[in-house]
Parts: structure tokens; C-alpha cells; sequence
DNA sequence: CGTTATTGTAACAATATGTTACAATAGTAA
DNA sequence: TTACTATTGTAACATATTGTTACAATAACG
């Protein structure tokens, strides 16, 4: 979230260029929703504010010379340490209503900061809304140097969340959801290898509903895009499952 | 495009508030890809500035206190004089190769406005794309007081637009190829009523290929949504085709 | 080895879509 | 009135996709 970018740079930087807003384009900020899966379940990358026990999504700004994407692939990458990412814009947020300073206001109190009334950080925001897929195995979640956590959440337990936090990550799993089968993105979210097994529940957990294994498998097998691998010895007393790996047909 | 707006405000406007941009957000845009269908085509409503001889979406600002999607329902109705359009964001244009401050330069030029090179119209840009599909029949293109034209231009004969405004409306069209279906959005570029025959035709023209007649007729019937009105006599020789009205089952 | 639980896949059913064909019919002209 | 023409509405069948059931294959365990 946009307060992320305040804790992304060295104290100084902070009383300085963060202190007017140069070097940065006013008034437009990006969000990431970061999913993760694991146990079945998807997982969000929160940020939390102790001082003030706010949540929020790990955002920040756009440079004045940076592609909106790149600064989204920034975003991205400065919390998880992933590059490579699966990313994708789903929508700009420009409600007025968004417009609350306060939690802002009450962040910058307990980090010391004097904060006119007209602090670029006080404006009102528009907000691009990115979503990113990424391997939770490989994550490694980084909060700021300055004293806040970065954690996965789960989707069914979220905090509660600044602003309109909440319905953005709303937002975007409607958007996964709609585009799940015509983009094949379900693969983002798991290593590199995997049963049809795993692949079904990343695909039952997004979509909400349980899906027909004999059918899930046909058709997944069908697309082609799919190649077997090794079999996976679970341990349990029963057919040993096949690893499959995703392939990019070009 | 974002230049509209500067002949969207009487004369002393521009050079109090364009001037310094208040009453707007800064460095952020709306520009709309409005279609229209006829004569099998698709339109595109487009604004001409003929003293620099460039051609550009209509577009707009924020207003300070403005929900984003009001401001571009103000831009596009602006244009069209119509209310209650099919009104859609689809993409947000953010790369930092957008920033061409040249032509910008020009038409206030032409128009006898002093601008330094720090003019809030002459920095960068981020621009929140819209789409809206029109009945092109209802529509009345309106162009500023200040003598630019605003006219529909077939799809597939679109003159050299400004910056990348060609690739917006490349991006609105593959948004409308991909949710047509899903979104049944066909309808808004016809009269409240039509036959089977506009209507497949609105979907070929869309998707760029030709369609199967019988099955696209069981299809949409199929779906439920179209209303039996009356008979519409052709004129020609043979069976006269139905007209349908879309019916929102709610 | 049999038992157990899960996987891979075949087989059939139901649904959706592609294709062909034909009856219905508004206008035209004998 | 009555053929004739071109297009519409729809049925009928073929093919493709998806839903459902069933069963063989098999890794671990006793």
C-alpha cells in the first residue's frame, strides 16, 4: 500500500524526498495483491503497521521516469525477493471516497514526522490495482527496515484492512477467477513441479467450488501443456501420483 | 484525449484554471474509446485539431473531488449527449514512452497560449482507459466551442492519431473481442430494437470472422434475453425477420 | 500376498456447438 | 391467383466438449 513506500526508504530520504513528493508522480499510487497458496489454501501478502495495528497491501509509487509496470514489478519484487513474476493489472481504483488521510496521518505521527495538512502523502490517491501469482515456497516476505511485518494471510481470515484494502483483493480474485481457465495462470502459484492432484485444489480453492477429477484431469492433460515428469512417491499407502511440469508452448 | 479538456472550459478558463491545473489531479488522464456500429462497421469517436492536423480520443481530468468513473461517464457523455452508457475501464496506459509533450505544445501554441516547459499539461501523463459502445444512431458528436471537429471514423480506416492512441483503442477492441461473450455487451451498440441478423452481425464485425448462422440464432435465444417484439417488414422479396428487444432478467 | 486408499483412464451420458436442410413467407411478376 | 426468389426460423443430424460412473493400476502396510 501506499504507505509501504515511506518504509522503503532510509530515514533520510524520508524527511527528504518523501517530504514533497519529488521524484515521484502525485496523486497515483500501485497496490499489489500478492497470492500465495498453501495447505489449500490462498494466501495474501499483508503488511502490518504495529504503531497503529493497521493492515494494508504492499504498494508504493510510480518514479518520474518508470514504466507503471516497472514500478509494479518493483513493488512486487522488493517484498517477496521474486523476479519473474507472474503480474497483471486489473484495475485502477479512483473512488473519492477512498480519500481518508487518517490512517496516513496517524502512521506518519508515530514515525515522527511533522505532516502539514497538505502533504503530497495526505492528497488524495488514485490507485492501480496489480495482481501478482507467485510460488509461496519460494517467497521470502520482507517488511521495511522501520519496524513493520510482512506476512502471508489467509484469505478466509483476513485482517481488517486500511482503506479499501478489502475490496481490492476482492477485485482481484473475481479477476482471477474470470480469467483462470482462458489465461492459465493456476500454475503461478505452485512449484515447478506438481501432481493434478495439487493443481486441482489451486484450481477448487480460486474458483470456490469443488471440481470433477476425472474430468479436471482430461481436460488439463488435454491442453497440452502439461509434461510428465517423475512420479512422486507420497509415502502413503496408494498409487504413487505423477509429477507434472508446466510447459510454455511456443 | 487530454487535450479536450482545455477546449471543453470557456476562454477564461483556460487561462485560470488550465493554467495551473487546479480543481484537477495532476499527471492523470481518461480517454475513452466510444464505438459505434454502422453499415457493418465498427466507429470510433474521434477529435480532430485542425490547426496541427492531429487526431485524438476524447479524453479529459479528475476533478479534485471526482469518482474516476464519473469523470469519464462526464467525458464521454459530453461527446455524445447520450446517457446511461455501457461504460467499461479496461486498461490503464502508464509507460513513461507515452510522454510527448510536442503536440501538446503545438495546439496551445495554436491557440495563443503561453505555456513554460513546467506547465502541468506538458508533464507526463498516466491515462485510465475507457470504453463505451454507443447506439449509433442516438449519438450527437460534439465538438469544443474552441473550432475542432468531432466525428466517427471507421475502425478500419482510422487516420494517424497522437501519441499512442492507436494502441488504446487496439487494447479496447481486444477487451471487447475477449468479454464479448461473457458480458453480452453486443447489444449496446444496436437501437432498442433489432434483428437476428444486425445482431450477428455486430458479433462478426467484433471478432473479426464470420459466424455460424444457425448456431449463433439457438445460441442467443438460447440465453433468454431477447425479447420477441414484432415483425419488420423489409420491403424485400422474402420472409420478414423478427425484431428482439434485450430483456435484463434480473 | 491380501488389504486399503488414491491415481490414471476408459466408457458412456448429457450438453454444447458445427453443419445441412428445409419449411415459412414477403415481395415480384406473370 | 400463382409461380418464383431470397432470406428467415428452425429442425435434424454430426461432432466436440463436459459430466458421471466405473475400474484397473499400484504404493504402503500388516
Amino acid at each position: 500500500m501506499i504507505l509501504a513506500v515511506i518504509f522503503n526508504m532510509p530515514k533520510e530520504v524520508i524527511t527528504e524526498e518523501a517530504k514533497d513528493g519529488k521524484g515521484f508522480m502525485l496523486g497515483l499510487a500501485v497496490d499489489a495483491v500478492i497470492f500465495g497458496f498453501h495447505d489449500r489454501q490462498l494466501k495474501v501478502l499483508l503488511l502490518e503497521y504495529k504503531q497503529t495495528g493497521l493492515f494494508a497491501l504492499p504498494g508504493g509509487f510510480i518514479r518520474t521516469k518508470e514504466n507503471l509496470n516497472d514500478a509494479a514489478t518493483r513493488i512486487v519484487t522488493r517484498r517477496t525477493g521474486l523476479h519473474n513474476i507472474y503480474l497483471q493489472q486489473f484495475y485502477t481504483f479512483g473512488d473519492y471516497s477512498r480519500y481518508d488521510p487518517t490512517p496516513m496521518k496517524a502512521i506518519m505521527n508515530a514515525k515522527g514526522i511533522k505532516a502539514p495538512a497538505d502533504h503530497w502523502l495526505l492528497q488524495r490517491f488514485i490507485t492501480v490495482g496489480y495482481l501478482a501469482l507467485v510460488d509461496f515456497t519460494k517467497a521470502l516476505p520482507t517488511p521495511d527496515a522501520i519496524s513493520d511485518s510482512c506476512r502471508w494471510y489467509d484469505l478466509n481470515a483476513l485482517p481488517v484492512l486500511m482503506q479499501d484494502h478489502r475490496s481490492i483483493i476482492d477485485k482481484a480474485l473475481e479477476t482471477l477467477q474470470l480469467t483462470l481457465d482462458q489465461k492459465l495462470t493456476g500454475f503461478n502459484l505452485l512449484p515447478e513441479q506438481f501432481t493434478m492432484g495439487d493443481l486441482q485444489s489451486v484450481y477448487e480453492t480460486i474458483l470456490g467450488k469443488p471440481l470433477i477429477r476425472a474430468a479436471f484431469q482430461r481436460k488439463m492433460l488435454g491442453l497440452g501443456i502439461l509434461e510428465l515428469v517423475a512420479k512422486k512417491m507420497t509415502g502413503k499407502a496408494h498409487k504413487a501420483p505423477y509429477l507434472y511440469r508446466f510447459i510454455n508452448k511456443t
